[in-house]
DNA sequence: CACAGTGAGTTCCATTTTGGAACCCGTTTG
DNA sequence: CAAACGGGTTCCAAAATGGAACTCACTGTG
């Protein structure tokens, strides 16, 4: 299987890795979604190539995560804004950030912190069954595959 | 920046993604929890290279996901065993899942299902925060540089 | 005993992708 | 008019990936 066959995929991780599974595409839209949005700013912090910044944001474009909108006029420049689907995806980054603070811990302090809005608390976040309330952890999980 | 520099970064996501950010480890983290546990059959079902298949088992082996345990002795024979930080993953794929099945939809079905272990009913993963009982959606969260 | 088969890799080479730097294009500012 | 800014593109070398063949240690079959 190539990477190009991704996207076709029945499996939701596969689709998500066709749009996420490289280095530098999810802290792009980390980035994005942090409020750095323009071209330049994007990447002196990642210190990534140009090349493939853009690239990158044409991708996260095409899949609708990411939209392009004028800022000025001559010459016209432009912010990659999140969209909602971009926004949607903030619970999983959150998720991602408590697992690997306890997973792939390290001495350097978090660039960022996630509170929440109204009382500027910190958050912790948890994943949970929605019908039952209940945490999901691996032991709380039972995979099936499914034959349609 | 490099691939090589990820795992030094002070942010969860980027070291994550120094663990995760390719097209196909997470894959093959997920069929491991999903119980496929040996060399060609994750090959024959992914269809990636052994090469890189390799490659990718001994990087989670040295990440702490994947523990190599012989199953057999003359030839020495070993499986692949998600260990806790792997399984511990299972909720932040499933976050992943219900996200990509909002916003990168497919005709295709699902070929996993994640079911409550003791009902066997399907789940509807929710992020919450522990704190306060609330949905932490991208409305909900304020994100701040943290400046120590 | 020769020989095909199995499981887990490794090796080799061609094709892709990435990193790094330089270049381009429309403007604005000195 | 020259330099600076913002947002790219182009070029080439280096690294990663895809595909196939090969190895090694057995096992089971005729």
């Amino acid at each position: 299987m190539k990477w190009t066959d991704l996207p076709n995929e029945g499996c939701s991780v596969a689709r998500t890795m066709s749009v996420l599974g490289d280095r530098w595409t999810l802290l792009i839209l980390r980035d994005t979604l942090f409020g750095i949005r323009r071209f330049d700013d994007i990447q002196k912090r990642l210190k990534i190539t140009r090349h493939v910044l853009s690239d990158r944001l044409k991708r996260l474009e095409s899949h609708g995560l990411l939209e392009r909108k004028p800022y000025q006029e001559r010459p016209t420049r432009f912010e990659y804004h999140p969209t909602q689907a971009a926004k949607d995806f903030v619970p999983v980054m959150q998720a991602m950030t408590a697992w690997a603070q306890t997973h792939l811990p390290t001495e350097k302090s978090e660039p960022y912190r996630f509170l929440d809005r109204a009382t500027r608390s910190p958050t912790n976040p948890k994943v949970i069954d929605a019908n039952t309330g209940a945490e999901i952890t691996s032991k709380s999980i039972w995979v099936e595959a499914n034959r349609d």
